[in-house]
DNA sequence: ACCTGAACACCGTTCAAGT
DNA sequence: ACCTGAACACCGTTCAAGT
């Protein structure tokens, strides 16, 4: 009847959670676990309390697998990061940069808190140094001088990351929801106060088939076309 | 003796900040007061009863001036809009763009909390809404046609935005932290685990006169200069 | 009308104690 | 080694009460 690793010592548990308790406890499983609360009820509904509860165990538990909360947030930025296709070495720059970019941004689009986090004073993560790596290495490897990778480096993850914050800025998550809202903030303008603003609105953002993430790539393909022409130099 | 106001109803105050207390509190001063210690001491130590101090009030105080906490982070977001000079109307809409885009950005670096909070998802303030408005007609008044308008908003108050954001992510904050810090980071990698990603550093990086600052102009003007080829098309 | 003080339902984290 | 429970010093916000 008990196995081999000792005597059945079943306390019954007084609170049984939606999500499976069964498996021991791991950095790993933690950070997941966080993550999934975070992906569906926000990053302000992530504590250590609740991420605890979610695991069915106390929340000081969690600490012998995270350093504090901190810890905690830097782990699931870096375990973002891990998901994302890095560039290859081997493609062109350019549609290796591309695909890599577009990676991101659907890891963004799946952790929008991610994107607020990303200050997390801590050091980087591991999966977040290769991914830098690569980054390098492919644009390195496209001809890009070391001036010119630090450039390229840096209007390329500014645009994304930048893209990703006005993305969820926006009040609005669907382009139905656009149109309403858009129409909602359009009525309370004061006449005439912000002209420019309405008209754009009327002309442009509530027509039909308007859809704001559609931006994205026309200006990562802006960016990637300027910097073909600045590496030719 | 007494003014016209009313008799002398002074009880002596307990608590006395270094703030001076004086003024009737409104919501403009509990703004200003709430951007100082953000600027001072961080977001994360922005709270309703730290700010009460500040202003040598109770907490609950603030609650007259201000709905709750997000109404007061919001408030603070429009006040940095606020701060922004916004692009001029008559002059050429590039210059008029790159102005204000390194006026956007001395704001952030002023006030670096306020990059994380752009998702406050209440609604946009009036200084928000008149500077997104100048944008615009900025750019529509530059020759620009509501979908390449809707382009170049989103391409460049991305990078902008998102350029902060990486700023703020770095772990150093000058020229010379960084020589230090990157040197340490270099040192605990593995041997040749990020090959690339160290050779940046010692190349380029760790160079006297590296700033991660000083990149932004380049990809403001990347971009300024492609946006101007697509304009004529 | 504006401010206060006690209270409520939360936080992250410590520590000593359990197994 | 891992988990717990009580405790501490905080939060944002409510409510009834003061002036």
């Amino acid at each position: 009847m008990a196995t081999a690793t000792g005597p059945a010592r079943r306390t019954p548990r007084r609170r049984q959670t939606a999500q499976a308790r069964r498996e021991r406890l791991t950095r790993e499983r933690v950070l997941q676990s966080a993550i999934e609360l975070a992906d569906a009820s926000g990053i302000e509904a992530l504590s250590m309390r609740r991420l605890g509860e979610e695991l069915g165990v106390e929340a000081m538990s969690l600490y012998t697998h995270v350093a504090n909360k901190d810890d905690l947030l830097a782990g699931m930025i870096d375990a973002v990061f891990a998901e994302i296709t890095p560039p290859s070495l081997e493609a062109h720059w350019k549609t290796a940069m591309r695909d890599r970019a577009l990676s991101v941004r659907a890891a963004l689009l799946r952790h929008p808190w991610a994107t607020g986090l990303m200050d997390a004073n801590a050091a980087p993560g591991e999966a977040t140094l290769l991914h830098h790596d690569l980054v390098i290495g492919c644009l390195r490897g496209g001809g890009f001088s070391f001036a010119m990778t630090a450039h390229a480096f840096a209007v390329l993850d500014g645009y994304i990351y930048g893209f990703a914050l006005q993305d969820r800025s926006l009040p609005f998550e669907t382009p139905e929801e656009t149109g309403d809202l858009a129409q909602e903030m359009l009525a309370q303008f004061p006449a005439g106060r912000f002209p420019h603003l309405a008209a754009f609105m009327v002309e442009h953002v509530l027509k039909p088939g308007y859809d704001f993430g559609d931006e994205f790539e026309f200006g990562l393909d802006l960016i990637l076309d300027a910097l073909e022409r600045h590496r030719e130099d």
